[in-house]
DNA sequence: CTGTTAGCGCTTTCAT
DNA sequence: ATGAAAGCGCTAACAG
């Protein structure tokens, strides 16, 4: 391993000019500059990072927590993010939490002894609150994304769950339905609670009363709710559209929905938080609450780094990114 | 920041001794282990890995570089290689190169000065062979995923591009398709060769000739070809199958046909390689090649780990993930 | 079983 | 404009 000595040797100065050409920091003439940089070439010299961070404590480093790659919604966040940080010359790492607080709390750990530089953090429920807390103790940086987490003050990003619920179930109110299914994530994640609130919210607005029994907590990752489905369509007062807080949750239901002789739109509605990817290039099928999901991570990305170098005000900001209803072919009148 | 110094003297130790703890190396009494499990407790004392990289020459980060993390394929293989760095207690970093020689560069540098443990590689073509044997020359280990590079030595986890392009051919064929479009990767990328490959492959062996005009090589990032298409499209023998080397591809070509006025597979049967993620969970419409994505980047993982332990034989290993064709609606027989 | 010394590759600080 | 010394936080190698 070839270091900055070996090229100190070779250029004939001393390690701190070569350590200086690297940084381009202080004065060098530029007859050394030459010689310095030509004696890298030849050795090639690459700079040990890491060597560095050491010294300047800081690593370059940033790490991304998300609860599942897969999910569309992350995948595109995960892109926002890494441009971003590529762009400010940040290195980005990246975990699965799988909405699972003892996974994200290694997560946590593993970010904190790699001494990362700040973190872009989805956290996986309310219980986040410790590993948030722990970050805090130790310095680090951190921006939340998606969701809140109480007791946290940070810079976060986040969407309008709210309104996107909001929207999304007056959609299927105005098609005429009335008895309308809820299928939700875990009440301790913040998105969940709020879609729940702007379902309800949009219920009452019409005089609807929400139906306790129409309303299931499953959590966010992808399932195919069989039992749940099953109980519901063999209410008397059966659902005619079903509310799924999130895109795995929707095709979960439309796949249960499908294997118990049932067809979307015709039998049931169906509709979603996030959108689905590719799936809307060319099939665009579920009528949903989209959201800027580049957005959230390049936007998070430069908070985040902000706040790194110390550009950002003291006071903690918070962006909303605004859902867009987007309504296509799985939802439509009930049948009369 | 506490180090090991303030934990030893805590623990009325020497900081040796807080490390054979931390690592669980040498004997220690189970007195003094007690002792300073509580002095690193009491002091909240989390290890920096990364000064421990200095001295043992390993920072446990290893590199994952694909072409666009958006990309379904990717997206899952990206999971796959994350899960089995997690469970091998290696951290993963990631880039995207779009298919760029340039910005692959910089991800290589970048990955250098890292002093990365070992680099996950999807190449973005033949000019890869510069990064790689850099890698190789400051003896970084690397394995090559999904394609590969003539000159280059390496573990590697391919597809049968060849086989797959001919099953999708043969199955167009089958169907009553005489005149079918390839539009490709660039000739740069072996995926690509090899799609050509088996396409003509198949061809030949139904007594049908290649035609050059219904050839085109456009790369594998997302575009709407819509020249290329009405060019096709307005040929005295048009085409009445479009062969797409990959999902991007064949979503953008079903999108300028639909523009046209054209309907899939009416007008038009569309196939491609490689799956659509999310899509053909509620509304399979694609023919494919699905492959096996997840366990592209599991298994790379897998041996990117045993080569650096030095538990792989000194022989490179090849393994061969074979594509799935799946039929769906997007391939019917032509017009007659 | 535990401690001392030296050094991983680099930069900060102070000299010159 | 350049260099010498010290140290970032940790562990290998040896000593006891």
């Amino acid at each position: 391993m070839t270091t900055i000595y070996d090229v100190a040797r070779k250029a004939n100065v001393s390690a701190m000019t070569v350590s200086r050409v690297i940084n381009n920091t202080g004065r060098i003439s530029d007859k050394t500059r030459m010689k310095v940089r030509h004696a890298m070439e030849e050795l090639h010299y690459i700079p040990n990072f890491m060597a560095r961070s050491l010294v300047v404590q800081e690593t370059k480093i940033l790490s991304l927590l998300i609860t599942d790659i897969t999910n569309p919604f992350f995948t595109t966040l995960a892109r926002g993010a890494e441009d971003a940080a590529k762009q400010f010359g940040y290195r980005l790492m990246f975990g699965n939490s799988d909405e699972d607080l003892d996974k994200e709390k290694d997560y946590v750990d593993m970010v904190l002894s790699t001494r990362v530089d700040g973190v872009l953090f989805a956290p996986a429920g309310d219980g986040s609150l410790t590993h948030l807390q722990k970050l805090a103790k130790h310095n680090v940086p951190f921006v939340i994304i998606d969701r809140t987490v109480p007791g946290v003050e940070c810079d976060t990003v986040l969407g309008d769950s709210r309104t996107g619920a909001r929207l999304l179930t007056e959609h299927l109110i105005s098609l005429g339905h009335r008895r309308i299914a809820l299928i939700n994530g875990s009440s301790q994640v913040s998105t969940a609670r709020d879609r729940y609130a702007g379902f309800v919210e949009a219920l009452k607005q019409s005089g609807l009363a929400p139906d306790p029994q129409l309303s299931a907590e499953t959590g966010y990752k992808p399932i195919e709710p069989r039992e749940l489905l099953s109980r519901w369509m063999a209410l008397p007062a059966k659902p005619t559209a079903v509310f799924a807080a999130n895109n795995f949750l929707a095709i979960g239901v439309i796949r249960c929905l499908r294997d118990m002789g049932l067809s979307v739109p015709e039998d049931v509605s169906v509709v979603c938080f996030d959108d689905l990817g590719l799936e809307s290039a060319i099939n665009p099928f579920l009528t949903v609450a989209a959201q800027p999901a580049y957005t959230f991570g390049s936007m998070g990305m430069q908070l985040l780094i902000e706040r790194i170098r110390g550009e950002a005000a003291p006071e903690y900001r918070s962006v909303v990114l605004q859902p867009e209803l987007i309504v296509r072919r799985s939802s439509a009148p009930p049948r009369s």
